[in-house]
DNA sequence: AGTTGTTTAAATGCTT
DNA sequence: AAGCATTTAAACAACT
């Protein structure tokens, strides 16, 4: 759990902007969607800054979630009753923040044709990450592992370790540059120009180097909902070291970066089967899936 | 009544 | 400087 009260820089606006605050907050959870209230708290837990006015920034979360086609809507079963639909990322989003910067995107994800021309059918997407999620259950079920219960709609089912979306909150950390001392760069180039850079870029980004994300991710042994944190990311010892400069290009990002940060269905090739990529387990079939034909998206402007 | 979700509009700041 | 992404504010509807 985060230190309440505590004043340091992680009081200080993070350097991210909503929709990656977002979509962290999405990638964070097993299942990989979630209500509104629970996006709310996972960013006040772990980023002090969002503590406070929140009717403001609440307002822009929520106006981000409308307004971007990244974000979907996935209507409530009967059988998880609440407030609200849950969220998640389009599946077609890819990694929006290839540059590097998780304060601006190079281009917004904007989806094109049937989906816009026929909203009252509901969305492929919404439908596939249902059944995906159902899916998985029912696999897990029969392995008969034990998780953590979660009310509703996160029943703890964890990710294959394969694959990491290039929101998730593992992929962001990882990142980060870090040097072996300890002391850590950036990828996040200008902004972290907001921050008070005279000092050790480590004391710079608490949330994210001084047990910041990770550490208030209940503790650094567990995630959201009790998961285990080792269970859902590389630990931080395990994660790549990986350099990238400050300002990162695509074509000069892409080559380098290990399979599993480039791992987005826009980052491959059009010939490349989706099934390489799933996020499931390959075994499942739920694979038939991860792909939805219909969904047709792209990165405009 | 409070929360959730949509939409419009304007301001701000970064990128090209 | 223009274009664009993001932030902020606000009004409003629908829902619990």
């Amino acid at each position: 759990m985060p230190r309440p009260g505590r004043n340091t820089y992680s009081d200080q606006k993070p350097p991210y902007s909503y929709i990656s605050l977002t979509a962290m907050a999405i990638q964070s959870c097993p299942e990989k969607m979630l209500p509104l209230s629970e996006i709310y708290k996972f960013i006040m837990d772990r980023f002090p800054y969002y503590r406070e006015n929140t009717q403001r920034w609440q307002n822009s979360l929520r106006h981000n979630l409308s307004f971007n086609d990244c974000f979907i809507k996935i209507p409530r079963r009967p059988d998880q009753p609440g407030k609200g639909s849950f969220w998640a990322l389009h599946p077609n989003c890819g990694d929006m923040f290839e540059n590097g910067s998780f304060l601006r995107r190079r281009k917004r994800f904007k989806v094109l044709g049937a989906e816009h021309l026929a909203p009252s059918k509901p969305p492929d997407a919404a439908h596939y990450l249902q059944q995906h999620a159902k899916l998985r259950l029912s696999a897990l079920a029969a392995t008969g592992a034990h998780l953590p219960q979660v009310p509703g709609y996160n029943l703890g089912v964890t990710q294959p370790a394969t694959f990491k979306h290039p929101f998730a909150i593992e992929n962001i950390i990882a990142r980060e540059y870090k040097v072996p001392g300890g002391l850590a760069f950036s990828a996040v180039p200008p902004m972290a120009a907001g921050y008070p850079l005279h000092n050790q870029l480590a004391g710079a980004w608490p949330h994210v180097y001084n047990g910041g994300v990770i550490d208030a991710m209940g503790g650094a042994d567990y995630g959201a909902y009790g998961v285990p944190i080792k269970s859902l990311c590389h630990g931080p010892q395990t994660l790549p070291a990986i350099p990238v400069p400050i300002k990162a290009t695509p074509a000069a990002l892409a080559p380098h970066l290990p399979a599993f940060l480039s791992n987005s269905p826009q980052s491959l090739s059009p010939t490349s089967p989706q099934t390489a990529t799933s996020q499931s387990s390959p075994a499942t079939p739920s694979d038939a899936l991860t792909n939805p034909a219909s969904l047709q998206s792209v990165a405009v402007h």
